[in-house]
RNA sequence: GGUCCCAUCGUCUAAUGGCUAGGACAUGUCCCUUUCACGGACAAAAUACGGGUCCGAUUCCCGUUGGGACUACCA
């Protein structure tokens, strides 16, 4: 009730985060879930969740990935609050540059020329006296003006750290953490190119943004102290800070691409459905009071809180997923099953006509969508087996022919419309406990699938029908 | 190397000083069963180590060890 009405009046303490990727490529499971705590944390407070682009590296740029990347968050449901208004670094590298110079004025920045040839050698020297490789701090005390250096020669703005004093980070999920202000190097703001680094747009932007939050990665903390005395620099008011653990590979060092999928359409193709992405995302560093596991959408806004959130790194372990993953398919509407479908195999695949059916005969027994395919293979295409198969544990071959025989004459007799599920199996179980089920039930069914392993004979008949139920147990019995 | 972060079953985690450290995934056994799944039951499995503080520590403090992040004109 509160937040509703900070909302409407545009309360002062009104929840705005964003999620800010580079473009360079594709959504991955990393990105995804700060993406998601981030949109978690919108939801459950009633703010606002936006996207920004930091394309401020050139050289890494990967045309398509704004694209890509946006489709990959709406795939997963998470829908932005800026949708088409989506802030793009390059595009404001005017406004950037007016607050180098606003700083350059003020003395707590720097116009700085060494060369990275020079910058490398001095760190190389720091390094072997044991040193942390810092700026030498050169240009910090010649001060070059502006008008010296435009349009005559390279230089950078570098920002003129305090060399005293401690400055402590509140983080909303780790405390107060302190820096040593001296032990802070003389941070690039604006470089060569005339674009600005991350930490000068990334403050400029959240501060334009009225971010509220920065929920981040765990890699973003040491660089927070740089950010809180640049928005000291400027005279503003600083967002509040949370810095989410780190999801890591099993060897536990960071997920790359050499453990596998990492992105997140990856997994898409592999058959994962987007809320059991999303249910497994979201219990990487947080879980619900209770003991639930399985969670919906709904109920992870309505649970979800930062105080919650874990500190270590997680691992990603594919069980899981996959686990969910069976979790969800087994609930899902066939329609979205089919849609799923469709983006792997393609639309023609669930034009079928007994794909609905396959769907509900298969769904139990999937971990992923991808696993479809090759289940139901064998109700398209005639199968192909040895005869040995037929055989049911120590019983000879002669006994499945006999039976398959018996079967056979029992459900000639059926009429083609009554051939169904429950019609053939009230018909043939009485049989078959007479005889044996293992002795009838194994040969029928290896018969109409090929393999030792499929659903029971009396749903693969009536799918299958009678006419094609006949065809293969005749096949069957020339082997 | 320096700075910072972190540490409960194999994995994700619960328990923020107080019953036999709980749940889930995975694993194993059993039941159900024509097979594979599904479902059900049970089992094994953890507080990294060492010091404190306290009547009492998974929990608070210190150290050790281990892991991780950062240390770019990358984000």
């Amino acid at each position: 009730m509160l937040s509703f009405l900070k909302n409407i009046f545009g309360g002062k303490n009104k929840v705005i985060v964003r999620f800010a990727p580079s473009p360079t490529g594709e959504l991955h499971i990393g990105g995804a879930r700060t993406a998601f705590f981030n949109y978690l944390f919108a939801r459950r407070n009633g703010g606002k969740f936006l996207l920004r682009i930091e394309d401020t590296d050139r050289e890494r740029l990967v045309p398509g990935s704004v694209d890509r990347i946006k489709a990959a968050l709406k795939w997963l449901g998470m829908e932005l609050d800026n949708e088409g208004h989506v802030m793009v670094q390059s595009e404001r590298v005017d406004i950037y540059k007016k607050r180098a110079l606003e700083l350059l004025e003020k003395k707590d920045a720097y116009v700085c020329v060494c060369s990275k040839e020079k910058l490398a050698a001095d760190q190389e020297e720091q390094m072997k006296m044991g040193r942390p490789p810092m700026y030498s701090g050169h240009c910090r005390e010649v001060g070059i003006k502006i008008s010296e250096v435009e349009g005559k020669e390279p230089y950078v703005i570098r920002m003129k750290m305090p060399k005293i004093g401690k400055i402590t980070v509140h983080d909303l999920i780790r405390g107060d953490v302190e820096f040593d202000q001296s032990l802070i190097d003389d941070q690039v703001l604006l470089k060569s190119d005339g674009y600005p680094t991350y930490h000068l747009a990334n403050v400029i932007d959240d501060r334009e943004m009225k971010i509220s939050h920065v929920i981040r990665a765990e890699e973003w903390l040491p660089s927070t102290p740089k950010h809180l005395v640049l928005y000291k620099m400027f005279g503003w008011e600083a967002p509040k800070f949370a810095h989410l653990p780190m999801i890591l590979a099993p060897d536990k060092s960071k997920l790359s691409k050499r453990h596998g999928a990492t992105g997140v359409f990856e997994y898409k193709q592999l058959g994962y459905l987007p809320e059991a992405i999303l249910n497994f995302i979201g219990l990487m560093g947080w879980h619900p009071k209770e003991d639930r596991e399985v969670l919906s959408f709904k109920e992870m806004i309505k649970e979800f809180s930062l105080d919650r959130v874990q500190k270590g790194g997680a691992i990603f372990d594919v069980k899981k997923l996959n686990w969910l993953n069976s979790e969800y398919i087994k609930k899902a509407p066939v329609s979205e099953l089919k849609k799923s479908l469709a983006d792997i195999f393609g639309h023609d695949f669930i034009k079928k006509d007994l794909i609905d059916k396959l769907i509900n005969l298969s769904r139990d027994r999937m971990e992923k969508l991808t696993d479809f395919k090759e289940m139901n293979e064998f109700f398209f295409n005639l199968p192909n087996y040895e005869k040995q198969l037929l055989v049911w544990k120590n019983s000879p071959l002669e006994k499945s022919f006999e039976n398959l025989k018996l079967v056979l004459e029992k459900i000639s007799e059926i009429n083609e419309n009554d051939f169904n599920k429950a019609k053939l199996e009230s018909i043939l179980m009485p049989f078959a406990n007479e005889i044996g089920r293992g002795d009838v039930l194994w040969p029928l069914r290896v018969s109409l699938s090929g393999k030792d392993k499929s659903p029971g004979p009396f749903d693969i008949m009536g799918v299958l029908g009678k006419k094609e139920t006949i065809r293969r147990i005749n096949i069957a019995l020339e082997k």
